[in-house]
This record gives structure tokens, sequence and C-alpha cells, in this order.
DNA sequence: GCAGGTTCGACAACCATGTTGTCCATTACT
DNA sequence: AGTAATGGACAACATGGTTGTCGAACCTGC
């Protein structure tokens, strides 16, 4: 097979998309139709700081632009409020509503689950043996899950430009 | 920790985008600028016997106006040819140049380089053992990576788990 | 041989999610 | 106070999908 190397990238992709679409329909089943992967993690950053559109951004490695848009959504959703920052007039303060950290930690929840049926599958010890050589693989760089299309899209560091 | 099952999910994808975005730098680096590995995919499509925009669009299960603008673009670089099709004039046929299939050579090439690294770093029997709890896990449907923001979208009720 | 349905590919409009670029109000710095 | 930096808004555009529609070509049944 020449194609091994291929075939683990798809395979990473494989399981992402597995968890990430099962914990999507899951959610949506639940009540919280059309919440992605990337409403919770702005919801994260948001709810461990980022409460202003420039810093979200800077958080998810976004323009702010495109960190507002995220926001819009969120906030047409209820999931987060922008209100005037009395320290800072040029500033909204963002925050995360009750709504919001209920989708939250039903998202987790879920996760847990399905991370629980894999566990089920291989053995505890073996998915944290499988964790484990992941995270050695991967090594500590944070993951950006941002640009459209990014499988297809340009990346900064070298074709960049 | 109770997001363990989203960071298991994280993981995974920063293993794929790992891979693929030093896979795509790499081959930038040695002349093909811009590709992604959807072209990857698609070329590999039609070499496969995709030959028409329809046909592509069903194999990686787009529109066909979707696979349409991605055959204008291998097209527009070179990678594959359209010629009107002898035996049916609605068609047009496709055909992968030498130059997609140089790209999809070194394609092959950079990512089994990419996991010979990773496996000079756990182990040949570790990353094998690895590959096969991750092919337990994934399953055998096959992987799209399709929609722009697919991280981001919504997602047919089957949740793909 | 032809009517009617199906398929291919094209075009246009649109959605989602990014990106630049520009601009103004406000705040921070010197 | 004057100038730089920052926050946020708006507009234009890029990418990569989606529907919807349509004409041309093919296929099938009568």
């Amino acid at each position: 097979m020449s194609r091994s190397g291929a075939d683990l990238a798809l395979l990473l992709l494989g399981g992402f998309r597995s968890l990430v679409d099962s914990a999507t329909a899951e959610l949506a089943r639940r009540g919280h139709e059309g919440v992605r992967p990337a409403h919770d993690f702005a919801m994260r950053a948001v709810a461990a700081g980022a409460d202003n559109a420039s810093e979200l951004g800077r958080r998810l490695s976004v323009t702010k632009q495109a960190a507002a848009k995220t926001i819009a959504v969120l906030q047409e959703r209820g999931y987060v409020t922008r209100e005037a920052d009395p320290l800072d007039a040029r500033r909204k303060r963002l925050r995360v509503t009750p709504l919001g950290f209920e989708v939250m930690r039903q998202g987790e929840e879920i996760f847990e689950e399905l991370r629980a049926q894999w566990e089920r599958r291989i053995g505890p010890a073996e998915l944290a043996r499988f964790e484990d050589r992941l995270r050695e693989l991967v090594g500590t760089e944070p993951v950006r899950l941002d640009a459209p299309g990014w499988v297809a899209q340009d990346l900064g560091g070298t074709g960049g430009g």
C-alpha cells in the first residue's frame, strides 16, 4: 500500500467527523438545532474571558470581523449577549447566557458519552493508550477549526502569501 | 476533566491537520502551490474512473455543480483535461494529466514520509496498533471532506457515527 | 420515428464563513 | 494636546458548497 500515510490522515479525519457529526446530530435531537462545534468553541472562549469581538478573534485565530460574524449568530440564537462595556465605550461586552451554558454543558455530556462508547468497544486501557499516542503525535499546538473549507484552503505558514 | 470526549475529537482533528498542513506546505515547497487535499481527492476519483462531472460529484458526495467547479480549478491548473466524449455528446470526458499524476504521486510520497516520521517517533508496532484502533473506531464509512466549513455545518440527520 | 423521461453540463442566485480594506469613535501613550 | 493604537462596523470579495432551472443529448416504449 503506497497510501498508508494519506489513509492515516483520512482515518484521523474520519474519527473526528464521526464524533462531531454524532454530537451535532444528538444536540439537534435535544432541541439545539444547528449548533456547531465552532459555536461551542466561540462560547467557550467568551466564557473564558474573550468578552469582546477583537479578543475573541485573537483567541480563535481569526479576524475580528469573522469573530463579529460568529458573535452575531450566537447573539441571534440567544447564546450570548452584548452590552456596552462600562469601562471602555469602544467595546461591546460579551456574556454567555444560561442557554449558551446549557448548550455547552450538553455538548460536553454528549462528547463524554461518545467517548465512553469507544471506551466500551476497545477498553479503557486501550483508549487511554490511544489518546496518549495521539497526544504525542499531535503535540501541543492548539488546534484551529476555522477557515471555511480549510481542508481545501491555503495555509498561512508556507505556501501562504 | 469533563472534556476528555471533546478533547479526543480535537486531538483527532489536530492529527489530521498536522498531517495535511505539512503535506500541503511541502507540496507547495516542491512547486505545487495551492494544491489541496480536495484536489487530490478529485483527481484520484477521476483517475479511478469518474471521468465526467456528474459521476465525480457522485463519488465525492457533492453536487455535480460543485464537482464542476472543482474540475474547473483542476483544469485551469493543468491537472486534468476535458474533451468531448465521443460516445456521449453530453459528456466532457475528464482525464488526469501527467502533471496531475505527478502531483498525486508526490502527495503520496509526502504523506508516506510524514507517516514514517510518526513511526520513528513511536515505533512501527505502536503506530500499527494505533492505526488498528483508529480503524476500529472509525469503521468503514467513507470519509467525506466536502462542505465548506463542514466543521461548522449542518449535518444531515445520519450523524455518521 | 417519435414523444416523453432522464442525464449531462452550464448558468445564476444564494448561503456560510472566512479574508482585506476602510473608517470612525474612543482610549492609551508621550 | 497630539498621535498612535484599539474596537467595532461596513463593504467588497474569495472559496466552496447548495438549489433551481434550462437546453441539448440520450434512452425507452410504443
